[in-house]
RNA sequence: GGUCCCAUCGUCUAGAGGCCUAGGACGCGGCCCUCUCAAGGCUGCAACACGAGUUCGAAUCUCGUUGGGAUCACCA
């Protein structure tokens, strides 16, 4: 049997982490071995829709690659996909559920229900309609009395279930509440619409967070009164932001969006996330999507929770730069420059010398920032032990440089190196002694990326010239 | 609080009783290379939460302790 699995976001407007983790999962437990990949829209909650946020899910799976077999857009064999639009299944359903004995109505009002429990004491809901005769029930619901569906939980003792995750689990029975299916406006409620849904798409493998391994035996309770199987469980733990708090929204933290706006490119971020929490069992820790979809197995999930390292994901995105062709690499920078140079340079030259140097892209417009603007700079900055230089010898070498960069026909990197070694050579100077002022003429920095030649490259003859001449004098 | 789950370097992890004086990666330190800085190469620091068992032998099995997380909605 192939596997069918499905990516069942709620449209919040936010592609949190985790969640995109957890598509990973579901689409490398697909593909692995030929099957299909699902995307529902879990919108039975009116109060937290918000617009264009399907978009947001479209636009992350396609940009990081992860096609989906079956959706809303491009439909499939076990439609609707969305689940507002499959609101008289779950009715049907429902009612059904309760003929057979899964289900009953209850007509308590939510604040009555909220009266009777205690979480402290530990007491659940004992919903006094239970006891109300389906006949009866039947003919109040007729009559237009508000209601909803609450599921039964009959069974005493233990539930059992498997987990490829966290193996066999026992809960015990009397630690279910008898939940709403079925809400009084018609909506059904994610524990009914995902076990309906899932079965009805002929779901294999649920995968989901960890958060829902205490409700798992009232799924499987709605499976079994249907007489329907339960799917292969695989609850993943948590993505983490430190030991105590998960990554979320409310905390300011990064979602996918917010990483590619950062400039970290989504073929990275969807390969450090795949390791959060799963390893292939070997030292390789670069995957494209592709490669991951043929490594993938589930049985090296990892039960513990894994804390997001933003240190790594920063190291990984920059492996992914630097492994970028040159043209590619080229035009993505170009983007960048376009947002804070506006003079003319060697866009080509600045891309080599940036390349190897950067993680981010956002780190472009902070390490080139000179090529735009000269910064204000002391004098001091030309003292340099190593180099062995000092204002005056900066002073000197500027002053020997400038004519023969004047001189100097074809201005490329290793010309102008030639050019500036030349300087020193004849002048009985270290090569540093020429090379460190100009390139601290030429940019006003303690570091910059790329050296002397490098950087007059890149910014070409006339501003290399109107740099040294305006230390000069 | 009840219940469930988790526990190896700071972080991600390898490890399914002897291959472990615990391996890799990020980060951090050092060295080399070098027109500064990166990249690259080499190298160093750094962990089995604790306590009892079981066993000839335990990071690996059992129990307990501690610590952390999850859950207990007409939210998903």
């Amino acid at each position: 049997m192939t596997a069918r699995t499905r990516f069942a976001p709620s449209p919040t407007g936010y592609m949190h982490i985790g969640n995109l983790r957890t598509a990973l999962y579901e689409y490398l437990i697909a593909k692995a071995n030929g099957g299909q990949f699902i995307l529902r829209i879990e919108d039975t909650d009116q109060k937290r829709y918000v617009e264009g946020a399907t978009d947001i899910i479209y636009n992350t799976l396609k940009t990081v690659g992860m096609n989906w077999d079956e959706g809303p857009d491009i439909g499939g064999d076990f439609g609707p996909y969305i689940q507002s639009e499959r609101l008289p299944l779950y009715q049907e359903y429902a009612h059904k559920l309760v003929e057979l004995g899964g289900a009953h109505y209850c007509f308590c009002s939510k604040d009555e229900a909220d009266e009777q429990k205690d979480e402290e004491a530990n007491i659940k809901f004992k919903d006094p309609c239970k006891m109300i005769p389906l006949s009866e029930a039947k003919v109040r619901v007729a009559k237009g009395e508000p209601y909803v569906i609450r599921q039964n939980i009959n069974k005493k003792g233990k539930a059992m279930f498997h987990d490829v995750v966290y193996g066999d689990i026992e809960i015990d029975y009397d630690e279910l509440d008898e939940g709403v299916l079925l809400k009084s406006d018609g909506f059904p409620t994610y524990n009914f619409a995902n076990v309906i849904d899932d079965h009805l798409m002929k779901i294999t493998h649920v995968v989901r967070g960890n958060e829902y391994i205490s409700s798992t035996p009232k799924y499987n309770l709605i499976y079994e009164a249907f007489g329907w199987t339960p799917p292969t469980y695989v609850h993943v733990a948590q993505v983490m932001k430190d030991a105590q708090h998960k990554l979320s929204k409310r905390n300011g933290d990064a979602s996918f969006q917010d990483l590619v706006a950062k400039g970290y490119l989504p073929e990275a971020i969807l390969n450090y996330i795949a390791l959060l929490g799963w390893n292939p069992g070997t030292e390789q820790e670069i995957f494209s999507l592709v490669e991951l979809e043929k490594v993938f197995d589930m049985n090296r999930l990892n039960k513990s929770p894994a804390i997001f390292d933003i240190a790594k994901l920063k190291w990984m995105n920059g492996c992914y730069i630097r492994a970028l062709d040159f043209e590619a690499f080229h035009k993505l920078a170009c983007r960048e420059y376009d947002k804070f140079i506006t003079h003319e340079i060697n866009r080509e030259a600045l891309s080599k010398v940036l390349q190897p140097r950067i993680e981010t892209l956002n780190d472009i417009a902070e390490v080139a920032g000179f090529i735009e603007t000269l910064p204000e700079y002391s004098d001091e900055l030309f003292t340099n032990k190593k180099m062995k230089t000092d204002a005056d010898i900066a002073k000197k070498s500027l002053a020997l440089a400038y004519p023969a960069l004047e001189a100097l026909q074809t201005w490329t990197n290793e010309n102008l190196f030639e050019c500036l070694k030349n300087v020193a050579v004849a002048n009985e100077l270290k090569n540093g002694q020429v090379l460190y002022p100009v390139r601290i003429a030429l940019t006003g920095l303690e570091t910059t990326p790329g050296g002397a030649s490098e950087i007059a490259e890149v910014l070409g003859k006339a501003e290399t010239l109107r740099r040294i001449k305006l230390k000069l004098a």
